[in-house]
DNA sequence: TAAAAATACTCCATAGGTATTTTAT
DNA sequence: ATAAAATACCTATGGAGTATTTTTA
């Protein structure tokens, strides 16, 4: 048995489909299928009820990802037994502007006082960029927008979230969010940035119909105009 | 991590050199020296004391193997799940002649009930040639004597010990073991077998100086000789 | 008929082996 | 001087990818 497939296990029971389960930790779905099978047969029993699509967990499979997380959390115990040992060495690492604004500093003292040693040197870019740089080895990681759907060879890992609000002068028409995105003019934030995907992407889904007009990049510029 | 360094880690502290681990779970020391290397450099601290040969475990090591331990078995749970799913199939097994009067039966009779489907085929045989056996493939496994050393591609688990005495008529001189053993002559048991191997070796250790008259390969017919 | 899983195949990364060197008793 | 671990190098297994087929809702 592998770590690997429990690891997967946990994130089908977390994700709900094989597929996007392969997605959340980096591998294909075909990946996925396969270790899945090979668990099953070394255990020697189902653990999902293929009758369905996407599979479900049978009973086997609901108390084998209950012992598959013990069993990952003790491992994570374990890799942290040399947290504790300051790290030496240089970490190039990438953030989006809205985070070097916000959660970045406190990160920074933090790493700075638990790893004296340890050179961060931070670039700041939009989120595709920032993959990209990532994927060629320029940089080592990145904190970047939701990827709508992340390239080959990156892992991703949520590390906070943040709300979308709709900002307005105090005087501008309507009341809810919808009313106030369709009575104005939109101040659009850059669909180069993956944040602004995201905004478009909603509004979309929503069928919130806005005046399109100027398209900004920076969310300090656009709060200004609005004020 | 992966699971086969944790099992490596729990074995030299079990062995107590890296080349016993390796033994005892039939891999090379090389390969057990990069396991641990490897898990060293993960964990990002050493967890043995290398100014020793043979490396000593450190605190951090100690502390590791005890939480590699409880990994392990919960991981051996995971695996044990599907246990209780009936088996089918055939095992071909092999055993020596010792344990096919004493523990076999039993053992096939729990095996027959649990898993009704499972032909289970024994052969009986010398432990030298059960492990040629298995090691060719013609047999799934086989219970025999402690090897003195294990061939390659071989692994061995301890299944139940069993003490070696020395019987001797009513109204044979001597006392302990070994004026039994001096003062009369000895029938020895066929050292092809390796339990006879094991008895020669114990004889030399502690320098007993028997009178070595016949080599029996069947404990039954020495038994009968005796009385 | 879509969306997801299973399968077939191909390729490459890496775990492990052999042979050798280094190190501590 | 010896026994054990580390290192260098090579090979083969199998894990993962791509492309395709199968399956259920």
């Amino acid at each position: 048995m592998e770590l690997r497939q429990l690891k997967t296990l946990v994130a089908i029971s977390d994700f709900g489909t094989f597929a996007a389960a392969a997605d959340a930790i980096g591998l294909t779905q075909s990946a996925v299928s396969l270790q899945i099978k090979g668990l099953e047969q070394e255990i020697g029993a189902e653990i999902f009820d293929r009758r369905h699509r996407p599979p479900l967990l049978n009973d086997k499979g609901r108390s084998l990802v209950e012992q598959a997380r013990k069993v990952l959390e003790l491992c994570d115990d374990i890799a942290r037994q040399g947290a504790d040992a300051p790290l030496e060495g240089v970490l190039t690492f990438g953030a989006v502007p809205t985070s070097v604004a916000s959660i970045l500093p406190p990160a920074l003292a933090m790493m700075r006082a638990r790893h004296p040693k340890l050179h961060i040197r931070v670039t700041s870019g939009l989120s595709a960029e920032l993959a990209a740089a990532t994927r060629a080895g320029e940089i080592d990681a990145a904190i970047v927008s939701q990827p709508t759907r992340l390239s080959d060879g990156l892992v991703s890992n949520r590390i906070t979230r943040e709300p979308l609000l709709v900002i307005a002068p105090p005087d501008a028409p309507g009341e809810t969010d919808r009313e106030l995105l369709e009575a104005s003019s939109f101040i659009q934030f850059s669909r180069r940035a993956w944040a602004g995907q995201l905004i478009d992407r909603f509004l979309n889904d929503r069928g919130i119909d806005v005046h399109r007009g100027m398209e900004i990049d920076s969310l300090d510029a656009i709060t200004r105009m609005v004020g």
